[in-house]
DNA sequence: CTCTCCCT
């Protein structure tokens, strides 16, 4: 095993003390220093490793040194729902107050502040959705934007913003907290720019020493390699937990799979090997297994997607497998579809990922590839907004007054062909007008549904419809997801049971059909899973709905409103006004064309599939190996869409 | 003929 890798050392800091005191967290040696920086300079950039306390302890400084005394509050925004809530309640404790009280949380569907509130934990989403009701965040002492090397749509969003309120506000300070090291380019960004005074701050984290080893040479299966591995680790290393980083769920369920098989066939004097997958797509249950205390005899090996990079926190690992490589969904401009392709990851994440096994013990990081592939990755991954559909972003910069898209201060411009994406299909939606103003009602209206622009159009159109009651339930259950769970166990049985549900009108209808069943029987979960339904994607897309009927009483759209006849025609006409785009012809050959001219294949889970239906359309479309695969498929009569396009002309 | 991950 030593002689695969050649071994090298790993960030030797270590910081013994596990104390939860929060004078020994690493932060704290930095409190003067860092309150002196921000009350000097308009913006202070924070560079601090995992654990360095940053996230729970900055905001209590600055609300114990008065940040909060004239009224204004501090925010800190994080890039996930479950972060900010639990954030909030640790700080909460130890302030020795109730969440809600001095320290509360702002996320979507839930918000847990009141009047005392000093210290807001919120999502970064949320805070841009503030700007369109506070556009100088005036509530605001103090602002912190944590993770900020994540570099998502968001992330970028509010660094252009922040520093168009910095030049209005020369009270508001600004925190940019970052694991990365490359902090330079923010500096250059609000300094070299714009002459605004910036600081950096760099602090160390609490992460125990990790040894990286690499492969000597590159292996042609990496999937196969990441199983030898871990079962030389268990016959050779010293106990403690192994995580694995594959790239999907297929890879995932194959080394579980062989690592059952060889679990029955464990030597006596070794480990019994556990392993468990771990992506988005399992139930809760099936995610929180990977958290089981198991005995001595046993060792867990966890087999992950990117999901555990920096969304899922697991102690106890001390061996991380990395394969160095990850998904992503890359957005083209000119056709609209998206491929998921698998590409190496950066230098960074490949520190993140190492950083895994270096929580609670010195660890060790066996990478899959040679130490000059290491040395050939990108320092960082590309932002988010290089390579995603721009349509939202453009939507929201529109809604806070820029005509010219140009002039908005990014931090990294997205392609203009992404921009022109863009207001092309804000205009055909009917959102901007001839000059590329925001519209009134619908442009205005779509920016604040907290939904895809599609369906943000068809829920507006369908008071014309009569079918608002039935649009409403639609665009909850399409954003929530796949509600038909597919064990790969009992797929039959599985299938017999949705059958039940399925419509031939096809997938959207049947969506409708299984969401009403599940708030006819009150949300049951028992129900859910004896008929194979997603309890989770139904269950957010009731909580979506709940979320949206105030913006309807708002705009002055009754949801009441619903068909008396039973054609489902209507509702389908209306969903067209979002996805008149959306649309393939049956070819003779029996594969799809679009509109546009894209070959393209409907999805195998799709209801509607080899039903050789002459008119469809589609709600989503994804590209795997070349091929465009389409799902969400309604049944639609040509002469609806004739009349669609003889009335946009 | 398969689906990285978040979020208003």
């Amino acid at each position: 095993m030593e002689d695969e890798f050649a071994i090298q050392s790993f960030k030797p800091t270590l910081s013994a003390n596990l104390a939860f005191q929060r004078k020994l967290l690493p932060i704290f040696k930095y409190r003067e220093s860092l309150l002196y920086a921000i009350e000097t300079f308009q913006v202070t950039l924070l560079h601090g490793h995992t654990g360095c306390g940053k996230t729970t302890q900055l905001p209590q400084y600055l609300y114990e040194t008065g940040w909060t005394k004239e009224g204004k509050i501090i925010g800190c925004t994080q890039p996930r729902r479950l972060v900010a809530r639990s954030v909030a309640s640790r700080v909460s404790e130890e302030l020795k107050t109730e969440v809600g009280k001095t320290c509360g949380y702002k996320i979507q569907f839930e918000h847990n502040v009141s009047s005392e509130t000093k210290i807001e934990y919120m999502t970064d989403g949320s805070l841009l959705k503030e700007i369109l009701t506070d556009p100088l965040l005036e509530r605001y002492s103090v602002i912190m934007i944590d993770e900020v090397h994540e570099r998502t749509v968001n992330i970028d969003l509010l660094l252009g913003i922040l520093k168009r309120i910095l030049l209005k506000r020369p009270d508001l300070r600004v925190i940019l907290a970052s694991a990365s090291a490359n902090i330079q380019k923010l500096n250059n960004f609000f300094y070299e720019q714009d002459k605004i005074n910036t600081n950096i701050i760099s602090v160390e984290g609490k992460l125990y020493p990790v040894d990286v080893m690499y492969l000597e040479n590159p292996t042609e299966n990496y999937v196969n390699t990441a199983v030898e591995t871990v079962l030389n680790i268990n016959s050779s290393y010293p106990s403690g937990d192994i995580l694995v980083f594959l790239t999907d769920r297929r890879e995932v369920d194959e080394c579980v799979k062989r690592i059952e098989a060889f679990s029955v066939t464990t030597p006596e004097d070794l480990p019994m090997l556990v392993p468990l997958p771990l992506y988005s797509g399992l139930t809760m249950d099936e995610q929180l297994r990977v958290f089981d205390i198991y005995e001595q005899r046993f060792r867990k090996v966890i087999f992950c997607t990117n999901i555990a990079e920096a969304s899922v926190t697991i102690d106890g690992i001390v061996y991380v497998i990395d394969s160095g490589l990850c998904k992503l969904r890359i957005f083209n401009p000119y056709s609209r579809i998206s491929k998921l392709i698998r590409v190496p990851i950066s230098k960074s994440n490949a520190i993140q990922r190492t950083g895994r096994a270096g929580r609670t013990n010195p660890g060790k990081c066996f990478r899959l590839f040679p130490k000059n592939v290491y040395d050939s990755l990108k320092d960082e991954s590309d932002a988010e907004i290089s390579h995603t559909d721009m349509l939202p972003v453009v939507l929201f910069l529109k809604s806070i007054g820029l005509r010219n898209i140009n002039q908005f201060p990014f931090f990294v411009p997205p392609p203009t062909v992404h921009i022109i994406a863009a207001l092309e299909d804000l205009y055909f939606l009917g959102a901007i007008d001839d000059y590329s103003n925001l519209t009134d009602p619908t442009g205005f209206q779509m920016v604040e549904l907290p939904l895809d622009a599609r369906l943000s159009k068809a829920l507006l159109s369908s008071a014309t419809y009569d079918c608002t009651y039935a649009m409403l339930n639609i665009v909850s259950v399409v954003m929530a997801g796949d509600v038909f769970y597919r064990p790969a166990r009992n797929h039959h049985e599985a299938t017999a049971c949705h059958a039940t549900f399925i419509t031939e009108e096809g997938d959207i209808l049947t969506c409708l059909n299984v969401l009403e069943s599940f708030l006819v029987r009150k949300k049951d979960m028992k129900w859910c899973k004896t008929n194979f339904l997603n309890y989770n994607t139904l269950n957010h897309a009731s909580e979506i709905r709940r979320h949206i009927l105030p913006y309807l009483q708002r705009f002055r759209i009754s949801p009441e409103r619903r068909l008396t006849d039973t054609g489902s025609s209507k509702i389908i006409e209306c969903l067209l006004q979002g996805f008149f785009r959306n649309v393939a012809h049956l070819q003779d050959d029996g594969s799809y064309k679009t509109i546009s001219g894209s070959p393209v294949w409907i999805d195998q889970k799709s209801t509607m599939n080899n039903k050789n239906i002459p008119w469809i359309m589609f709600t989503s479309m994804v590209e795997y190996e070349g091929r465009a695969f389409i799902n969400g498929i309604t049944k639609i009569e040509s002469k609806w869409l004739e009349k669609f396009y003889n009335r946009k002309k």
